[in-house]
RNA sequence: GCCCCCAUAGCUCAAUGGAUAGAGCAUUAGCCUCCGGAGCUAGAGAUAGAGGUUCGAUUCCUCUUGGGGGCACCA
């Protein structure tokens, strides 16, 4: 026990150096305990070098904590657990109540009437989506999904890069080389075929650049045959896009391209210039400068009059501004752009069409080759999307194949589907880090350990336990049987419930953090905790009293586990 | 030249300024008479370097080294 003496230093360190009372401290714990937690390092901040020990200082707050109405509701036991860190441990039958809880949507709807648009995946028309776009289109609808989960009306967006010079190349290409039914069985590979091909007879006769342009000032002008050729070649890419989005359970509220755009560019130049935030120069280029935010000059049109990158989106955020009032706007793009959002979003703010919207680069590292090296289209360094899935999908049967031979070849099927692209999802979900990623199949594709599959398979699992069960999961609630139950708890219990009720905290943190991985994480620790829980803590053979609860968390485990993936965009199957 | 991002175990990745820096792969030793071994248990193994701020730094600041990206008429 502490004297009093060093108990009123203590409290009166923490309120001189940090104005903390003891009902601040235990706010800080109660907010901890409320989210599932059930720690705090309240006693650290308090003790200093005025010759206080942490542990003392834990010893303090404690007993001002034991005192308290809430801690004394809500905490089962209280103890200093380390140097200066105090553990709260909920009452257990509060974890018991929680359980019902977790996967109650309403509960959970924090960000309810908030309007929050996502632009991702975004791919080029007429080009093979590859390894690259992964990232951009599964940590989009990740995010997607995550504030769906938390309430927010969301929409998803995919601005498609359909407009500019490289579809005055492909319609002259088309009208040199192609025909009708090529495109029309595989478009994608047709059109990059043709492509190339455009590129490379230009190096031998460069007359053709010349062609490529007409085609697209005729298609800009909208001459009739060249706006239903690029209409034509939008509808068999998007056709097969739609095949890969689909396959990955993507899905888009709104599919834009940039050419819708295109009438709005002059009205956001000209407004800018009549503002005086951009300026003329000689040549006819116009330019805002962003000194002030210590960036380089953004410029907003060509000396020829012409639009950039930079003036569509410019053009594209008003649009979006004005028709959707967001409130959070996501741009899921690669780390490269990062100059290009900054200059984008400083004109903005300057311009002042963004008074309430928060503006966010979600930004990510390239995805690079095995050996290290960037991935370019150009030098067919290229790994296609499809050709991982189509890999991950085969190394996932083989799996399958060896490990259950009771299921039907058509299950097997799905399930090999659910496991590879999972595998290939979580591959990507599972890490925040802006660095760049070196492609490895083995890595991707992995079907062990940390991975997709291993949650999925602990889903498996469990289903399959509840299977056995075959009656109604939900526990008993007499009073004398709750009695019962928590005394016949154990500890493997307890710990199981504490990360259970962890659950709406982790959805939470990876919203306001922008990071799937935060959530995978949990779902990764989850996973772990099961399958050591049921290891040695019986179920199916647990006494009269033990087993509907355990079923009971058996079941919640599943849900939440189920649904976490979801929100990933990662599919479970019920048996594999 | 200037700006941004990154550096954690042999490899691939985690870690709200807080406890003994966590996992997976690979590696070593165990676990199928027991709800499914795609699993479980245990062992060994890491914060690029130097300063600074802090009671406390993987985390924040400065410099160095090493990698990647960007810097007005591409997107």
């Amino acid at each position: 026990m502490l004297s009093q003496k060093l108990q009123a230093e203590v409290l009166k360190i923490a309120h001189e150096h940090y104005q903390l009372t003891p009902q601040d401290v235990e706010l800080e714990a109660t907010r901890d305990l409320v989210h599932g937690d059930y720690t705090t390092n309240a006693a650290l901040r308090v003790a200093s070098k005025w010759g206080v020990p942490p542990r003392q200082a834990a010893g303090v707050l404690l007993e001002q904590l034991r005192l308290s109405k809430l801690v004394n509701t809500l905490c089962g036991k209280v103890e200093v657990a380390g140097p200066g860190f105090i553990n709260f441990w909920l009452k257990p039958e509060l974890l018991v109540t929680r359980l019902g809880e977790l996967t109650n949507t309403k509960d959970r709807a924090v960000l309810r009437g908030q309007r929050v648009l996502v632009d991702y995946s975004s791919p080029n028309i007429a080009k093979p989506m590859h390894i690259g776009h992964i990232r951009s289109t599964i940590i989009g609808q990740a995010l997607v999904n995550l504030y769906q989960a938390l309430g927010a009306k969301v929409t998803g967006i995919n601005h498609l890069g359909d407009w500019g010079t490289q579809f005055g190349k492909l319609i002259a290409a088309y009208k040199l080389w192609g025909n009708r039914a090529a495109v029309h069985k595989h478009p994608i590979q047709e059109m990059l075929r043709l492509y190339v091909k455009f590129h490379e007879v230009l190096k031998t006769k460069p007359e053709l650049a010349k062609e490529g342009q007409l085609e697209f000032r005729k298609l800009e002008q909208g001459d009739r045959q060249s706006r239903s050729l690029w209409n034509w070649f939008k509808r068999e890419s998007l056709r097969e896009f739609g095949a890969l989005y689909k396959r990955l359970g993507v899905k888009f509220t709104y599919i834009t391209g940039e050419s819708f755009y295109e009438p709005m560019l002059r009205g956001a130049v000209a407004d800018l210039v009549k503002r005086k935030l951009a300026v003329k120069n000689a040549d006819g280029s116009i330019v805002v400068h962003l000194e002030a935010e210590g960036l380089p000059p953004c410029l907003i049109q060509k000396s020829d009059g012409g639009s950039l990158y930079v003036t569509r989106d410019l053009a594209t955020m008003r649009y979006r501004l004005q028709r959707f009032k967001p409130h959070k706007i996501l741009y899921v793009v690669a780390n490269q752009q990062a100059l290009h959002f900054e200059q984008l979003f400083a004109v903005v703010r300057r311009a002042g069409y963004s008074s309430r919207a928060e503006l966010d680069h979600i930004k990510f590292g390239l995805v690079l080759g095995e050996d290290g090296l960037k991935l370019a289209t150009r030098e067919g360094r290229i790994i296609k999307l499809e050709d991982v899935l189509a890999e991950a999908v085969i190394r996932a049967r083989k799996i399958v194949d060896s490990k259950n031979s009771k299921l039907s070849s058509r299950d097997k099927a799905r399930v090999a589907e659910a496991v590879g692209v999972g595998a290939v999802k979580y591959n990507d979900l599972s890490q925040n880090r802006q660095s760049d990623i070196a492609f490895n199949w083995d890595k991707m594709l992995s079907l062990e350990g940390n991975s997709a599959p291993y949650l999925q398979y602990t889903y498996v699992r469990l289903k399959s336990i509840l299977r056995k069960a075959g009656e109604p999961t939900q526990a008993r609630s007499s009073k004398s049987a709750a009695g019962e139950l928590l005394y016949s708890i154990t500890e493997r219990d307890l710990t199981l419930l504490r990360m259970l009720s962890r659950y709406p905290d982790a959805i939470g943190r990876a919203a306001k953090e922008n990071g799937p991985h935060l959530l995978a994480g949990y779902l990764y620790e989850l996973a772990n905790s099961t399958n050591s829980y049921y290891q040695d803590s019986p179920v199916l053979t647990a006494g009269v009293i033990l087993r509907p609860f355990r079923l009971h968390v058996v079941s919640t485990a599943a849900a939440v586990l189920k649904e976490g993936l979801g929100i990933l965009g990662i599919a479970t199957v019920e048996k594999m």
